[in-house]
Order: C-alpha cells, then sequence, then structure tokens
RNA sequence: GGGCCGGUAGCUCAGCUGGAAGAGCGCUCGGUUUGCACCCGAGAGGUCCCGGGUUCGAAUCCCGGCCGGUCCA
C-alpha cells in the first residue's frame, strides 16, 4: 500500500520554533522528534522504565490524573462530555468500546452527524480483550479495562477547528506545564494509524520507556489498496489516564497507582503476601526491556535481581509468584464490574460472550491461587470503590452480583464435570488434540485437566506453549462473509428503486389513514414505486402491509411492501398495464395493519414493563410483530418466574388503563442520546442525523420507524402467551394484544371444547373430568398387567408341557395369537430360561410375510447354532436372518404353515447329524 | 452467526466395532443394626430427545429437526 503522504507532515511547527530534533531510534529504527539529542525512542522496549526517576509537579492518583486531563483541556476551549458504556450499542460492528474515537464512530466521522461540541475531550472507559493473558506480568502495561482520555476536533471542508501543530502543543502543554515533565524527557515518535477504515498519520508521546498518548490525525478512508483523503478531518487523542498516574504516583505498578487501597485489600483477600517494594521496583524499572509474558524473560529477569540484591532466585521467586495473579484479578473484576454494570447479560454469543470469557479467565486465576474468595465478593469492592465515577455500578450493585454468583456456580459445575469427562479421554493416552477438544467442546482449560490427571494418575502431561493458538486454528474459517440474509428484494429491484426519489410517508404522517391518491413514479417487473404512500414497508419488526392499487380502470393487489433507504417500494401480484405517471389510489388491508400497529405499541409497553420489573440491562435482541401476535426477545441472565411474568403482564395491562397518548418526535440525534440515553437503539441504529423516537411518557422511548397508535388505550389488553429461553442469555416473550388476544381466547377456547366433547364434558368440568379418567387408566393398566401375567404363565407352562422331542432336547413351535412383542418375548425368555432342552420357534405374521424367531435354552444351543437353522431354512424358502448363536430373528416371504414345516424338517436333520 | 461435543432410570453416568436395556446413588419393602455416607436381600422406576432412512434386527449407523453445553466471530 502507498502512503500518500507528506514527508513534510510530522515536521510540525512547534518543532521548529522549539528546536526540535528528528532523530532515529537505533533500536527500532523509528524517526521520533526530541529537544535534546539522544539514541532511542524513549519508549519500551528500546528503553527502561527510566520514568520513577523523573520529576514531576505533582503525584497523581487515577481520579486527579481523569480530573486534571479534563480541566486542562477544557481550560483550553474543549467541552467536556459524559463518557458513553463499554459496550458499543450504536455501532453494530463493534462489541465493545475499545478507543474514545469509537464513540463518534461512524455516524459523526463519516459526516452525517455533526458531533455533541467541537473541540471537545471526552474521559471514556474502554475495553480491549487481546492481551488478557499478558495482564499482571508486564505491571500494568497490558490492561483490559483502561481510560482513555481524548480530545478531539472536527474539521470540516468550510469549518477548521485545529489540526497538528495546536494538537502536538495541546500535548506539550499538558506534560510540561500542568504534569511539570522537563521537556526533555519527551519524545514524539513519528507513527502511522489505522483501524475501522479509517488512517492517517500519528505521533506516540512516550516519557521514560512509557507511551502516554497517541495523536492520531485521521484523514483517509482505507479503499483496499488506496488511501482516500477524506473531507473530514479528525484529531483523534488517546492519553492513558493509568498510565499518566502511574507515571506521576511512580508506585511500583500501574496498579498500585489505580486501585490505591484496593491492591492491599485483594492482597489479603486472596491470600498472598506483598511483595518487598524494593524488589518490585527493581522488577519495575527493567519490565519494560523484558516480555515477563515469557517463562524464560522472567527467569532471566529474576536472576538479575537476585544478583542485585545478593538473594536467592528462588526467594525472590516466591515473592513475585502469586502477585502477578492478584494484578491480573484487580484489573479483571474491573472489567466485570464494567461490563455488567452498562448492562451486558453474560451468553454463548455477542459481547455476552465476553463478559463469561473474562469471568472465566479470572475464575481461573482464582483458582490458581488456591483462593476460595467468591468472585462476588471482589467484584463488589470494586463497585464500591469505582461508584463514584460510574453510578450505575452502584445503582445495579446486587444485579451484578447475582449474575457473577450464577456464573461462578455454572463455571464449577463445568469443572466438577471435568473429571468425568477427563476419565473419558484418559482411556486412551492423551494426545494434544484431546486436550484442544476438551477446552473446545467442554470448555475445560488445560491446566483444569492437568490438575485433574495428576490427582488421579499421579502423572503429568505437558500443555503445549501454543496451546490457545492450537484453538484458534481450529477455528480458522473462511471469514464469514456477512452474507446479508434480508436479502428481502432481488438485487435488479434494489438497484433500479437506489435511483428514485424517496417516497412520502402518509403512512407516518398519518398512520390511520386508509386509502390516499397518489402518482406512480416508475414501474419495473411488478415492482411499483409512488410518489407518495401510506403502505407501511417492512422494517422495526413490523411487516409490510398489502392492499390495493387502483387506476381509473384497474384494480391492481398489493401483496407486499419493502423499503430501498427512503423509497417504498410496493410488489404487485401482477403490474402489467400500469404506467409511470399515472395517477392512482392506494388503499390498505386496514384490518391486518391495525392488528400489527397495536401489537407494534404493544411491544414498546411490554419492553418498558420488562425494564421495570426485571432491570434495565434488558435489552431488544429481537422483535417480530404480525397480525396475529407479537414477539420479543431479550436479554437476560435467567428465566424470569411464574410470578414476575405475571407482574410484567399486570404493569403492561395498567399502563394500557392509563390512556397515555403515544408520541413521535422527529429529534436531533444528538439531542435525543443526550434526554433518553442508547435505550433508544432498542431494535437498531439509525443512519441519520434527525431521528424518529416513539415515546410512552416516562415508560419507553425508542428510534422506531413503525406505525403506531396514538394512544395506550388502544392496544385494549396484553396477554402474554409464552415465555421460552430461545437462547443462553436471552429470553423470548410472545404476546396478544387488542382482537388478536380475543382471536387466541377463541382458539383456546375452540381447543378445549374439542377435547371436552371428546371426553363428553362441559369446557367447565374438563379438569375434573380428565382427573377421573386418568384414574380410570391407572386402574386399567393394573387389570391389564394381572391379565398378561397370567396369559404370560400360561403361554410358558403350556411350551414347557408341550413341545416335540427331538433327541433329548425339545421343540416347540409357537404362534401367538395377539400381537404383542413385549409379551411375546418375556415369554420367550422366560420359557427357555425355565426349560435349557427348549428349542423354540415362534412364528407371526407381519405385513404379508412371516417374522421368525428362534430361540435355544442353554442346553440345546450346545447342540446346535442357532444360525445354522436359518442358513438350512433360507434354502428352501426365501429368508433374511441373523443373530446370535442361540437366538436369531427373520423375515420370511412363506405362510406360517410352510414356514412351519420347513423349520420342523430342517431341525430334525440337523439333531441327528 | 459458525465449528465442535452431548441428550439412556428421579440424579450421575456406562453401554455406541448393530444382536433380548445396565451400574452407582436415591426411592419402596424386609432383615441386620439401633444414629451421624453401615451391611444383606427383594422390588418399583425407561418413548434410550423427536421424526425419517438403512437392516431380518437400531440406544448404537445415515439424514433432518428440537434441546443443552462449549469455543470462536
Amino acid at each position: 500500500m502507498q502512503r500518500v503522504i507528506d514527508p513534510n507532515f510530522y515536521a510540525v511547527q512547534m518543532f521548529k520554533n522549539k528546536g526540535y530534533k528528528r532523530a532515529q531510534c537505533r533500536y527500532c529504527k523509528t524517526y521520533f522528534w526530541s529537544v535534546i539529542d539522544r539514541d532511542n525512542c524513549g519508549d519500551a522496549p528500546c528503553a527502561d522504565y527510566t520514568f520513577f526517576d523523573i520529576p514531576t509537579k505533582r503525584s497523581l492518583g487515577y481520579r486527579e490524573a481523569r480530573n486534571i486531563f479534563l480541566e486542562f483541556f477544557k481550560r483550553r476551549g474543549h467541552e467536556i462530555i459524559e463518557p458513553r458504556p463499554v459496550v458499543a450499542r450504536w455501532r453494530e460492528d463493534l462489541y465493545l468500546t475499545i478507543a474514545s474515537i469509537v464513540v463518534f464512530q461512524p455516524h459523526v466521522t463519516s459526516g452525517l452527524v455533526p458531533p455533541p461540541a467541537n473541540p471537545l475531550v471526552i474521559a471514556q472507559p474502554c475495553i480491549r480483550l487481546e492481551d488478557i493473558d499478558s495482564v499482571g506480568y508486564t505491571l500494568g502495561r497490558h490492561l483490559t479495562n483502561f481510560t482513555m482520555g481524548g480530545h478531539h476536533a472536527f474539521n470540516y471542508p468550510d469549518k477548521t477547528v485545529y489540526w497538528v501543530n495546536e494538537t502536538v502543543e495541546l500535548a506539550k502543554d499538558f506534560f510540561v506545564e500542568e504534569l511539570g515533565v522537563p521537556e526533555e524527557e519527551i519524545t514524539f515518535k513519528e507513527s502511522w494509524w489505522e483501524g475501522g477504515g479509517n488512517a492517517g498519520p500519528s505521533f506516540e508521546v512516550a516519557v521514560g520507556g512509557l507511551e502516554l498518548a497517541t495523536l492520531v490525525f485521521m484523514m483517509y478512508k482505507v479503499d483496499g489498496d488506496n488511501y482516500i483523503e477524506l473531507p473530514l478531518k479528525i484529531v483523534d487523542t488517546g492519553y492513558g489516564i493509568e498510565r499518566i498516574a502511574w507515571f506521576s504516583r511512580k508506585t511500583p505498578t500501574a496498579f498500585h497507582a489505580v486501585y490505591g487501597d484496593l491492591v492491599r485489600e485483594f492482597h489479603k483477600a486472596l491470600n498472598v503476601l506483598e511483595p518487598d517494594k524494593e524488589i518490585l521496583y527493581s522488577l519495575a524499572r527493567k519490565a519494560g526491556r523484558f516480555d515477563l509474558t515469557k517463562a524464560e524473560e522472567l527467569a532471566n529477569l529474576i536472576r538479575v535481581i537476585s544478583r542485585d540484591f545478593g538473594l536467592g532466585e528462588k526467594e525472590i521467586q516466591d515473592q513475585l509468584r502469586n502477585v502477578f495473579d492478584v494484578y491480573a484479578v484487580l484489573d479483571h473484576t474491573k472489567t466485570i464490574a464494567l461490563m455488567l454494570a452498562d448492562g451486558i447479560v453474560p451468553s454463548n454469543s455477542g459481547e455476552g460472550y465476553l463478559a463469561r470469557l473474562v469471568i472465566r479467565r479470572t475464575l481461573r486465576r482464582l483458582s490458581k491461587l488456591g483462593s476460595e474468595t467468591p468472585l462476588a465478593e471482589l467484584v463488589a469492592k470494586q463497585l464500591n470503590f469505582w461508584g463514584d465515577i460510574y453510578p450505575q455500578m452502584i445503582k445495579y450493585r446486587d444485579r451484578i452480583l447475582e449474575i457473577i454468583l450464577i456464573e461462578e456456580e455454572r463455571f464449577k459445575e463445568i469443572i466438577s464435570k471435568a473429571s468425568t469427562v477427563i476419565e473419558k479421554y484418559l482411556r486412551k493416552s492423551l494426545s494434544t488434540e484431546d486436550l484442544v477438544e476438551l477446552y473446545d467442546s467442554h470448555g475445560i482449560p488445560p491446566d483444569i485437566v492437568s490438575q485433574e490427571i495428576e490427582k488421579k494418575r499421579g502423572s503429568r502431561i505437558e500443555i503445549p506453549a501454543n496451546f490457545y493458538s492450537l484453538v484458534a486454528s481450529r477455528h480458522s474459517k473462511p471469514k464469514t462473509v456477512r452474507e446479508l440474509e434480508d436479502v428481502k428484494l432481488p438485487k435488479d429491484v434494489i438497484e433500479w428503486a437506489k435511483k428514485l426519489p424517496p417516497t412520502r410517508r402518509i403512512f407516518h404522517e398519518d398512520p390511520y389513514q386508509k386509502a390516499f391518491k397518489a402518482q406512480v413514479i416508475d414501474v419495473y417487473k411488478n415492482y411499483v414505486v409512488l410518489d407518495a404512500s401510506a403502505f407501511y414497508p417492512e422494517g422495526g419488526g413490523q411487516l409490510g402491509d398489502s392492499g390495493y392499487i387502483r387506476t381509473s380502470g384497474n384494480v391492481y393487489k398489493v401483496i407486499d411492501t419493502k423499503k430501498v433507504g427512503d423509497v417504498v417500494v410496493h410488489i404487485l401480484e401482477n403490474a402489467e398495464g400500469l404506467e409511470k405517471g399515472v395517477e392512482v389510489v392506494g388503499e390498505i388491508d386496514w384490518g391486518i395493519r391495525y392488528r400489527r400497529m397495536r401489537h407494534h405499541t404493544a411491544t414498546h409497553i411490554v419492553l418498558g414493563a420488562l425494564r421495570k420489573v426485571l432491570g434495565d440491562h434488558i435489552w431488544q435482541a429481537g422483535a417480530e410483530k404480525t397480525e396475529y401476535k407479537a414477539r420479543l426477545d431479550v436479554t437476560h441472565y435467567k428465566m424470569p418466574s411464574k410470578e414476575e411474568i405475571e407482574k410484567i403482564e399486570n404493569l403492561a395491562n395498567s399502563l394500557i388503563d392509563s390512556g397515555l397518548d403515544v408520541n413521535i418526535k422527529y429529534m436531533d440525534r444528538n439531542e435525543a442520546e443526550k434526554t433518553y440515553g442508547f435505550v433508544l437503539y432498542q431494535g437498531g441504529v439509525p443512519m441519520t442525523p434527525i431521528i424518529r423516537v416513539v415515546e410512552i411518557p416516562g415508560w419507553d422511548a425508542e428510534a422506531c420507524f413503525g406505525t403506531h397508535v396514538k394512544n395506550t388505550k388502544e392496544v385494549g389488553a396484553i396477554k402474554i402467551i409464552n415465555v421460552e429461553k430461545i437462547a443462553d442469555g436471552i429470553i423470548r416473550f410472545e404476546f396478544v394484544a387488542g382482537t388478536a388476544l380475543t382471536d387466541y381466547a377463541k382458539q383456546i377456547e375452540g381447543k378445549l371444547g374439542k377435547i371436552g366433547a371428546l371426553l363428553g364434558s362441559s369446557i367447565e368440568d374438563l379438569d375434573k373430568r380428565v382427573e377421573g379418567i386418568v384414574k380410570y387408566i391407572r386402574t386399567l393398566e393394573n387389570t391389564l398387567k394381572s391379565y398378561r401375567t397370567i396369559y404370560e404363565n400360561m403361554l410358558i407352562e403350556q411350551i414347557i408341557k408341550g413341545g416335540e422331542p427331538i433327541g433329548n432336547l425339545k421343540m416347540y413351535i409357537l404362534k401367538p395369537e395377539i400381537q404383542d412383542e413385549e409379551l411375546v418375548k418375556d415369554v420367550i425368555i422366560k420359557a427357555i430360561e425355565k426349560e435349557p432342552r427348549l428349542l423354540l420357534i415362534v412364528l407371526q405374521p407381519r405385513n404379508g410375510k412371516t417374522f421368525v424367531e428362534i430361540s435355544l435354552g442353554r442346553e440345546s444351543s450346545r447342540h446346535i447354532d442357532a444360525r445354522e437353522i436359518t442358513k438350512a431354512l433360507a434354502r428352501k424358502i426365501i429368508l433374511r436372518a441373523g443373530g446370535k448363536s442361540d437366538h436369531v430373528t427373520g423375515m420370511a416371504e412363506a405362510s406360517i404353515n410352510d414356514v412351519e414345516t420347513a423349520v420342523k424338517n430342517i431341525i430334525k436333520d440337523l439333531v441327528k447329524s
């Protein structure tokens, strides 16, 4: 790829004015700018962590670092923006908020929507899970959650806010003036950034081995191999708040700076001794150069430290062994708190899976530490600690802790099952392949397998170093090209419709309008576009309308309606003769449409009720509104109880009765988000600067395209008819409203009536009648059982007493009169057991053929092989049979009598010989 | 959304190279013992997830579906 970058881009005016020099790092070869002469870029791993020795004006904790950052940029003309959730609800291509710029993607960065302020500053909590396995070992360089301080400026072609020089100056001022970092310690590394389809040159700002900020100048769109210059040029900066705190506090690890008292509390709770501060510092200073995630590098570093301190390597190892895990637990528990507080429900897909992943990794670390402390207890500490910054942690505390209890319970269950599953695999020697499968299919991590085997066999197994990449390779597959599953219209139709002007939406102007006048814009095959339409096009889970379009001479049936962008496409049964420019009258099937409208409004009401009863983590995961019923899938961590369901239903119905107006508002996107929050985007994220908000005051507000009734009273009533768990973490609610409810009642009534008629009972007495019948069946069963036993004994006696002696054996041919396979089987088994010399042949008619079964007693099976009999028999008649030496079954294409004579002769011959 | 694993007695599971449904725990009854995982004997309890196919014969093999689990987007 060619970077179309002006080589002078990095030669910022400020560098020239201040006498910065450009140099190349002798280690990583990167070019960088600095006010002094230096041979390295000042960033790890090219430099030690010398920041411990660099003076700063103040020693800042996490909170102070955060505030100072925000306040500094506020003073420099930026407006402070409230952070968004760590779940990127407003984006459909991303689960988690991984950077502050994510907040503005894609609607602002694409130029569609203006930013909420310009320039602005934000302290955005972010979650990145890529380095989860390194967390702890690097003393805070890797974290799963961090706060990205970002100041952003959006430069439009007609309005520039600020660009490279101002950005670099702001960074320099922040570090030098605000934090008091000596300017000569700062390096600006030339770099290039790419992500989310955008790219641009950047500076990485490093001080004393630590990268404290990245200044990105987003100015290109990545299009295949090309970089296309964007009209909108964005200053995208990221300052690591945790690192700034670490840097200024000069604590041995970032965890000490960020978590303060929690560090001691966690060591105590996890029963791990805090290592000697000096040893820790010594480790920290050198940590920048070593990759401590690698066992051998850690060993090397320990060797170095033991020399410095004159202590044994083992002693140092003992001190450090567990602290890395404590650090990781500190980090992970905050990530869990952030994720759950923002409403993620753990599950096996989507962002829920990511939450479960972090929870399970943490549980594993805890078990590695041999800790019995419940995870919920540790997370509770985080909730208390961070509650002032993230009030949702306080508000949803109980729910968060309940979810963690459930998740820990589930994980323990899997681990407890691990034992039997591993046993199964242990029958053969355990291969690496098995190890991968145990993890992949059963969720049993290799360290647990290893533990289990050591416990059981006393032997150890080797876990390949590349274990997790082996797992990953197992999943390597062609990237799931997200097929447009909703290929609702053929491609050519979409292309055609795209070129047409937007349709006036009568269904929005007045959702009650049943008929309308319009002009035909264009006709293509059976697809018609009008200048205006009352036909609702499928969207937001509401199906498209049907009805009729009339011209002066003709009537056309509309079977469905869809949309392409802002164009409403009517799908006709047959559009022959319909011409461009013709005046038409449209008429929708109002009955069906009105039922769907009622269901649509009902869905909003139920969603509101769900959030009130079950909690704010309830999020729509899918919905469908038909004329028959409505369906709403939501995120929830357990099956709701009967009482909860009843409460939801009652609450929804009382809201309907309270007769609230359903308000439709067109709102500025930023304004709407500020007013209602992201609950708006339950049904998806519209890509428009103005959004249509459907509001039931005090109850529910959603960005929604659908048609709604004017007042909740119109919904009539709601009955929840089905609640089921359709996937882990997702509960489906099905309900009916309005006339659909009556239909549903009628349907049930019909079914009950049918049952009543069959049982000769009225619906009122049905329960008693069924009870009686069940009792009666029990009695019948018992009676039947007695008769069966009698008959069975009779047959057995008959067989044993009768029978034709052949040699010293006894042959009996049974032709049962009753078709009762179970009975016959019992008779055969018991008879040959009682009479070991018995040679029992059972013949039964089946589908015009004869089913042959030959069974031998212990004694007779010594003299003869049942398979020999069938073999000989097959020579005389058409027979297909097989079995064991003392029992065969088969199907003969002959009458029972023919088989009987044939089999008699054969057996006589066989026994003689 | 995709890959993989699983669904057998109330529970935990075995059986799965096709050949007459099993164990342990639990339950009921009897004996032994009188107490905190005791022993002995007898018994009840099954749509082997559902549907189709192959076969003389399917819990077992094949196909489809449902449900659960798990890993990964």
